[in-house]
DNA sequence: ACCTGAACACCGTTCAAGT
DNA sequence: ACCTGAACACCGTTCAAGT
């Protein structure tokens, strides 16, 4: 797939600085929907958000913004499709037990989102749709009730699971795309705090502790533990 | 300051379609980080995320976009200013009990973020810093700590409910600004659920019930409740 | 030190014109 | 039906020039 974006982009070069029949180089690819995902997909995992654009994804495609309109509403909508996209490669362990296998399913939509920098931040705005985004959902859901919760709050569950994983999510590339802003901040705690905010400095050292991975599995054991004992309002 | 916003459109209008001496309008508010933030709150609050760029605040502040670079950074450090003056409007309800405290307290801070629309999806690309920023997360600490949860969880724990109630503040200024995306969503849920997705289909009803603020609720006495009863990882 | 105008390098989207 | 070039109405940011 990398293989192929670099030949759009040197094709692209090619063609503009010094141009040649088309005779004379390999058929250009066919435009179509998926071709504009693909390359969407490829942009966000090379540069982030920062690198995704209608223009730039004509560009790799060697043709003008204009011409993705006849497959794509907008930019919203391309967003969407990309997300869907993505989203069939969330793998499932559909041999696990039950609450471990919601887990592991949604360790891995995290990573898809983490493998894209900025597909998170597109998720979090977006309202997802889309078939694999439906069997998502439903493998999670589906885990709840034969874990044993009960279905309504199985189907509240979801919502919330779902909400902090892209959450933190977006939270990871955000922090990922600037400076050490962890360090910063955690800085900022530390000398601040002694005397205005005595919790956060008392506790500062614990904050910040742990991998990624130990807090958004406590995180994911805090969210699922609730979801299974709290009875929903009247 | 609705008014004041009114009067720097109005200005900007009459300066550029028939110009008149300094000494005939009233004098020119002077630039300061201040009003450049202020300004740009009241835009959100006026257009939503679509609405607010360094270009506008530039132009209702009757100046040009470069000038606001000797009080701003970047358009990021714009975010996080904006961010912090919006936390201060956020109430503690500090005579409260020890565990509802915590809940009014995020139920203000999620309706100080609905009330700008786009400035939870800031929020959720932003490093949040500042002072306001560090009084809400020592006051929710605070709360967890005398409600009696155990301090690691209650440090790692106050995370979680911001994660929660930013992203969910971000997916619903998101929607509002489209169309129907909940009753287009709930249809393709009713429709192709059927046989591919039967617990999709069986839960529908109870899956889009409650309204906003049933659903936060019970969100956060879920989180509380799995935080207080999670032990961390070792 | 602060402000300005103009420029640079971008955006998404539309539209008449081509094939 | 699909593609193209050019335009429109925007962006954030920089920089030399003014005061």
């Amino acid at each position: 797939m990398i293989v192929a974006l670099r030949y759009h982009v040197v094709m692209s070069a090619i063609s503009t600085s010094a141009p040649r029949s088309r005779r004379e180089r390999p058929a250009k690819a066919p435009l179509s929907r998926e071709a504009i995902v693909r390359t969407g997909l490829d942009l966000l995992e090379t540069g982030g958000l920062a690198n995704l654009s209608l223009r730039k994804i004509a560009t790799v495609l060697d043709t003008g913004s204009a011409s993705l309109y006849v497959y794509v509403e907008n930019i919203r909508h391309l967003y969407a499709l990309m997300l869907d996209a993505a989203f069939s490669e969330i793998r499932y362990a559909r041999e696990e037990p039950a609450p471990e296998r919601v887990k592991s399913a949604l360790g891995s939509y995290l990573e898809v989102m983490l493998a894209r920098r900025g597909l998170a931040q597109i998720a979090a705005g977006t309202m997802p749709e889309g078939e694999n985004w439906m069997r998502l959902n439903e493998f999670l859901l589906a885990g709840l009730l034969e874990a044993g919760v009960p279905p309504e709050r199985a189907a509240w569950g979801i919502d919330l699971l779902l909400l902090q994983v892209t959450a933190k999510a977006a939270e990871l590339t955000a922090w990922s795309e600037q400076g050490d802003v962890i360090g910063c901040t955690a800085d900022t705690y530390a000398k601040a705090s002694a005397t205005s905010f005595p919790r956060l400095h008392e506790l500062h050292d614990v904050i910040f502790a742990g991998t990624t991975a130990h807090r958004i599995g406590w995180a994911l054991d805090a969210l699922l533990d609730g979801i299974a004992h709290t009875p929903l309002p009247t």
